[in-house]
DNA sequence: TTCGTTACGGTTGAT
DNA sequence: TTATCAACCGTAACG
C-alpha cells in the first residue's frame, strides 16, 4: 500500500471509508437515523455521511424494525437446541416413562415449556440424546453426576441457555412479528440473536457529545484524546456491550478506530475526509487491544462484571433504560430484557489486521 | 432520481 | 491449532 492508502479499509464510490465486512461505526448507524428522522431522505444522508444508499436503507429498514441501530451478531454457530436443560428433561421424561417415544418426549418439551418450536429438537435429535446422552438410565446418571461434581453451584443449564438465547417468541425474541402494543422481547426482533442492551438511538444520543468529540480527532487511533475516549466507553458504556452469542463486545469501540467522512454533516464535521484518514492503526506499536472492539484486560477484570455474583452484574445499566423510551417507545422491556447476560471471550486481536490486506483503495471508478 | 433488493467479497466466532 | 460453517457486514449494481 502506499502512504496515500488507507492503512485499513477500502473507500466507497461516494468517498467514505468502511471495511469490508464490518460493520459501519455506531457513530455513523446513529447519524443515518438521526438525519432520517429529521426528515432528510435516504438518498441524502448517503450522499452526506458518504455510505452508500443500499446501507443505509439496511440501516433505516433495520432501526424501524428493531428499534436498534446496531448491527447483528457477527459470527459463531448456530445455538445447540439440545441444550443441558432439554437433555435433563428428556431424561426425566425417559426416567418417568422408559417407554415413551421420542415424539412424545418433543411434544412434552413443547407442552412443558421447556422448548418452544424454534428451538425444540428433533425427533432424531431426541433420539440421538436417548442414545448417546442417556442410554441405559440404571445406570445412573453419569452425566448429572459429572457435572454436579464440576460445576456444584452452577447452573450451568440456566447459564448456558441464558447465553444461548435462541431467538423466539418465548425467549430471545426473534424473527417473528410481535403483537401490536407488546414491546419485542429482548431487542432480537429481527434479529437472529440476542441484541446488546441499550441500543436505543437515544441512549446513544445521550453520549453521542462525546462520540463526536472524541471521533473528531483526525487521529483518532493512536492519540491521548483517543485513550481516553477508549477508556471512557468501556468505563462509562459498558451498556452498550455487544456481547458474544448476540451480546457482542461493545460496538462504540468501533468509533474509536473509524471514523467515516462525512461532509456538511454539522454535527458529524469532526469526521475526517477518506482520503486524510485511516479507519484502523497503523502503526505497529498499537496495543493489540486498542484494534477493533477489543476490550482491555483492564475491561475484563474492572470493568465488567460478567461473572454472575450478586445481582444482576451483566446488566449494570439498567438504570440507563430510560433514557432511551423517547424514539422507539417500545425499547423500554425489549432493553430492560437486552440487559442480558453474556461472556466476552475476546479472542485475539489479529482479525483486524488482516484487513490490511484491503489496504488499496477500491471502486475508485468513475460513478 | 430514488429506493428496494441482491450478488459479492469479506469478517467473525462457535464448533 | 487449524478448518469449516453459517451468521453477519457494506458496496455496487440492477430494476
Amino acid at each position: 500500500m502506499s502512504a496515500s492508502e488507507p492503512a485499513f479499509g477500502e473507500v466507497n464510490q461516494l468517498g467514505g471509508v468502511f471495511v469490508n465486512g464490518r460493520p459501519l461505526p455506531n457513530a455513523i448507524r446513529l447519524r443515518i437515523v438521526e438525519l432520517a428522522q429529521l426528515g432528510i431522505r435516504p438518498c441524502d444522508i448517503s450522499r452526506q455521511l458518504r455510505v452508500s444508499h443500499g446501507c443505509v436503507s439496511k440501516i433505516l429498514a433495520r432501526y424501524n424494525e428493531t428499534g436498534s441501530i446496531l448491527p447483528g451478531a457477527i459470527g459463531g454457530s448456530k445455538p445447540r437446541v439440545t441444550t443441558p436443560t432439554v437433555v435433563k428433561h428428556i431424561r426425566t421424561y425417559k426416567q418417568r416413562d422408559p417407554g415413551i417415544f421420542a415424539w412424545e418426549i418433543r411434544d412434552r418439551l413443547l407442552a412443558d415449556g421447556v422448548c418452544d418450536k424454534y428451538n425444540v429438537p428433533s425427533v432424531s435429535s431426541i433420539s440421538r440424546i436417548l442414545r448417546n446422552k442417556i442410554g441405559n438410565l440404571s445406570q445412573h446418571s453419569h452425566y448429572d453426576s459429572h457435572k454436579q461434581h464440576h460445576h456444584p453451584n452452577a447452573h450451568s443449564a440456566i447459564q448456558y441457555n441464558h447465553i444461548y438465547s435462541y431467538p423466539s417468541p418465548i425467549g430471545a425474541g426473534g424473527k417473528v412479528p410481535t403483537q401490536p402494543g407488546m414491546a419485542p422481547i429482548c431487542g432480537t426482533m429481527g434479529m437472529p440473536r440476542t441484541w446488546p442492551s441499550s441500543h436505543s438511538v437515544t441512549d446513544i444520543l445521550g453520549i453521542r457529545s462525546i462520540i463526536t468529540d472524541q471521533v473528531g480527532d483526525t487521529s483518532p487511533y493512536h492519540s491521548p484524546k483517543m485513550d481516553e475516549w477508549t477508556s471512557l466507553t468501556r468505563n462509562s458504556f459498558q451498556s452498550t456491550q455487544h456481547m458474544i452469542n448476540g451480546l457482542e463486545k461493545s460496538p462504540l469501540d468501533q468509533e474509536v478506530k473509524y471514523s467515516q467522512a462525512a461532509s456538511g454533516i454539522p454535527t458529524v464535521s469532526s469526521f475526517v475526509a477518506a482520503s486524510g484518514m485511516t479507519p484502523y492503526p497503523t502503526s505497529a506499536p498499537v496495543s493489540p487491544y486498542m484494534t477493533y472492539g477489543t476490550a482491555t484486560p483492564t475491561g475484563y477484570v474492572t470493568g465488567h462484571g460478567w461473572q454472575h455474583s450478586a445481582g444482576n452484574p451483566l446488566s449494570p445499566h439498567n438504570c440507563d433504560l430510560t433514557a432511551s423510551l423517547a424514539f422507539k417507545g417500545m425499547q423500554t422491556a425489549r432493553e430492560a430484557e437486552d440487559t442480558k447476560s453474556g461472556i466476552q471471550t475476546r479472542k485475539s486481536p489479529q482479525s483486524y489486521h488482516t484487513a490490511s490486506r484491503h489496504g488499496t483503495v477500491a471502486h475508485m471508478q468513475s460513478a
